[in-house]
DNA sequence: TCACGCAGTGTTACCGGTAACATTGGTGCT
DNA sequence: AGCACCAATGTTACCGGTAACACTGCGTGA
C-alpha cells in the first residue's frame, strides 16, 4: 500500500500549459470562417459535405472540443438542471436521484445536485440560491416536508420547475403565480393497498408507524390507512410516530405489544418495518406467526429479511425519468406531456399470515 | 388528487421576459464603473467603504446575482467538479458521493455527476468525454473495478484528479505520466479485522463469500481473509463467488451448506451477508447457532438484522470529504494534504459465537 | 519642491462560443 | 437577359464577467 505523500502539487504534468484549441483555431486550420465550424458543431443544414467533411477532420485532428461554459454564455441556456433535494440519505430519495440525473444526461442535460442537510429553515432557501447562482435551466426539486414547498414563494425559480413528492395542490398554493409541475407516486393507493391486504387476510386490530408527521407521503400513507380502517369498519388505534429510521421502527415495537390485540402493522417504510420486525423479536413476538407486517417501498433488501418482506413497491427511477420529461415539455424540448403520477404496486411475500392461521 | 393536465408551457408565467440585470446594470446604478463593481463582489481590498456600500445597496435593490457561466468564462476556473462513478446504486458508492457534493459545496465548487450504468468498456469513456465536455475544473473518479482505470491512461484529464477506490500504486500504473490521487479505505485491514475476528472466537472452517472478482475492494478483502487463514494455520477454502447484491449472498448459502464443516463466514459486504442468512435459515440453519457471521460495510440496516450484523464499519462521508480535500490541494486552494487511506472499523453485534458456544 | 508610490478607480481587451445580418454565386423562371 | 431566391459562407456584434494596464490625486521622503 503506497502512501507517499506528493510535496506539492502538479510536480510532473505537463498538461495545461498549452490552451485548449477553440472554434477559431479549427477554423483557421480549416481554411473557414469560425462560424462555419460552430455551423458543422451543431448540425447546422446548409454547409456542402465536402466542407463539413473537411471540418471535422481538424477538430479531430486538433482533439477539438466544444467549450460548454461559452456555449451557455452565449446562447443563454446552460443545459443545467438543479436538484434540490432533502435528506438524500433514504433510498428512495437516492434512486430518485439517479433516474434524474440519468433522463438529464439522455437529453444532454447536466445535472447538479444540493443536498439540504438538516431541516432548518433556511437551508432550504440557502440550497435554493445555491443552484440559482449556477443558472440553471431548470429546477427539479425534492420536497417531501409540506414546509419545504413554501420557502419558494415569491422567489424567482426557473420557468421550468418540476416538484417530485408533493401534490399538485400543494404545489400550487405555494408557489403563487408561476407554473410548476408536481410528479409523484400516488402514496394513498400504495397506503390503501397494504392496509386492505391485512384486512382481506382477516386483521381487524391493524397498527400503523407512519413517518414524520410533517412529510407528505407520510401523511398520505397514514391517511390510507385510517380511512382503509374506516371503511372496513374496523376500529383505527392511534398511529404510532416514527422517523423512517430502522431505529425508530424498533422503538415503536414496544408500543405495539402494548397496545392490546395488534396482530398486524402497517409501518410507512420498510426500514422501520425492519427494526420492527427486530424489536418484535426482542420481545419475544413472531413475525408473521403472531403478528403481520407490511412494509413500503420495497427496498431491495426487503425480500431477504426473516421474513420476507411484504410491501409496497415504488418505482422510484421512474419518478425520476418522468419529472426529467416534464421539465424538457417546460423548456418546449418536448411536445408530448406523460402523466405524472406513479402506480405504486403490492409486492407479495411471507411477512403476512391470515389471522386464522395464527 | 389533481391532475389536470396544463396544456402548454408557460401560460401564467410573466418572469423571463425583463432579463436578470448584469454587472453594468448595477455599475450605471452606482455611478461607478463595472470593474469596481466586480472588486465589490469579488472582495478585493482596496475599495472605499463608502463606495462599498453604495454599489453593495445597489445590488441588493437590484437583486443583482452575479452569473457565474460568465465568470467561469472568463477566469478560466469552472469551479465545478465532475464526478464519474460507477453503479452508484449501491450504499456505499452513494454514500461517497453525498460526501464528495457536501465537501465540494463547502469549498464553493459544484459538483456534477455522471452514472455509469453498464458494465461495457465504452461507457466509462463517454462518462469522461461527458464531463470533459463541461470543463470540469477537478475530477472524481469512483472506480471500483480494476479495469476501469485502464481507460484513463492516454486520456487528457485535468490536473485535480483523485481516484477514489483504488490503491495508489494502480494508479500510477494506469495514469501514466500525469499526477493522480488515490483515496481509500483500507480494504485489506479491514478484511483481516474479520477474519481474526471469527478465528479469535474459536473457528477454524471460515467460508468467504467474495465481491465480483474484478472489484479492488473485493480482492483486497478476500485476499485479506486468506492470509488471516493462512497466518491462523487454517485451511482456506475455496472464496465463493458474489455479486454484493443480497440474492448472491442467498445463492452462496447453498454452497456453505454443502462444504463440509464451515462454522463461520466472512461475507464481503453486508448485503450478501443479509442474503446469506436468509438463504441459511431456508436450509434450516441458524445464525449464529449453527454459522457465525461478519459482513463488512455497516450498512445503517445492519444492526436490525435477525441476528445485528457483527460488520466492518467503512466511514464513506469522510472518504468522499478527503478526496475533495485532495483535489483542493492539486488545485493550490488548499496548502495542506490530508493522509488519504481511512481505517475502518469492527462494528460487534450478535451474528458471532463462540465455536465452543454451539 | 519634486519625484515616487500607492490607494482607488476607470478603460480596454479578451474568454469562446452564438445570433443576426451581409455577401456571393448559381439556378429557375419569365 | 434580368431578376428573385436560396444555398453556402463570411462579418460583426454580443453574452457577462475578469485581467491587465492606465490614470488620478495625495502623502511622503530626499
Amino acid at each position: 500500500m503506497e502512501s507517499d505523500l506528493p510535496t506539492e502539487p502538479n510536480s510532473g504534468s505537463a498538461k495545461g500549459n498549452i490552451p485548449a484549441p477553440s472554434l477559431r483555431d479549427v477554423a483557421r486550420v480549416a481554411g473557414v470562417s469560425h462560424q462555419t465550424v460552430s455551423r458543422v458543431v451543431n448540425g447546422h443544414p446548409s454547409i456542402r459535405e465536402e466542407t463539413r467533411k473537411r471540418v471535422l477532420d481538424v477538430i479531430h485532428d486538433l482533439n477539438y472540443r466544444p467549450n460548454a461554459v461559452a456555449r451557455a454564455l452565449a446562447s443563454g441556456h446552460s443545459r443545467r438542471i438543479g436538484v434540490l433535494i432533502e435528506s438524500s440519505s433514504h433510498y428512495g430519495p437516492m434512486s430518485m436521484l439517479r433516474g434524474v440525473e440519468v433522463a438529464a444526461r439522455n437529453a444532454n442535460y447536466t445535472s447538479t445536485t444540493y443536498t439540504v442537510r438538516g431541516t432548518k429553515d433556511g437551508e432550504f432557501k440557502g440550497g435554493l440560491d445555491f443552484l440559482l447562482d449556477q443558472d440553471v435551466d431548470a429546477l427539479c426539486i425534492l420536497a417531501p416536508r409540506q414546509r419545504s414547498l413554501e420557502s419558494i414563494r415569491n422567489y424567482e425559480i426557473p420557468k421550468a420547475t418540476v416538484v417530485i413528492g408533493s401534490s399538485q395542490t400543494d404545489v400550487e398554493h405555494a408557489s403563487g403565480s408561476s407554473q410548476i409541475i408536481a410528479v409523484q407516486v400516488d402514496q394513498y393507493t400504495g397506503g390503501s393497498w397494504a392496509t386492505r391486504h391485512l384486512l382481506d387476510h382477516g386483521h381487524r386490530a391493524v397498527a400503523h408507524i407512519s413517518g414524520p408527521a410533517d412529510w407528505v407521503d407520510a401523511r398520505q400513507r397514514e391517511a390510507a390507512w385510517r380511512d382503509a380502517l374506516i371503511n372496513a369498519g374496523a376500529e383505527v388505534p392511534e398511529a404510532i410516530r416514527g422517523d423512517w429510521t430502522a431505529d425508530s421502527g424498533y422503538a415503536a415495537a414496544r408500543q405495539v405489544a402494548d397496545m392490546d390485540g395488534i396482530t398486524a402493522v402497517f409501518a410507512a417504510n420498510d426500514q422501520m418495518a425492519l427494526g420492527l420486525i427486530h424489536g418484535l423479536h426482542d420481545l419475544g413476538i413472531s413475525v408473521p406467526e403472531d403478528i403481520s407486517v407490511v412494509g413500503f417501498d420495497d427496498i431491495p433488501e426487503s425480500r431477504h429479511f426473516l421474513p420476507p418482506l411484504t410491501t409496497v413497491r415504488q418505482d422510484f427511477r421512474r419518478l425520476g425519468q418522468l419529472s426529467v420529461s416534464a421539465m424538457l415539455w417546460l423548456l418546449g424540448e418536448q411536445t408530448a406531456l406523460e402523466p405524472w403520477i406513479v402506480e405504486p404496486e403490492l409486492v407479495l411475500r411471507s411477512s403476512v399470515l391470515p389471522l386464522a392461521a395464527r
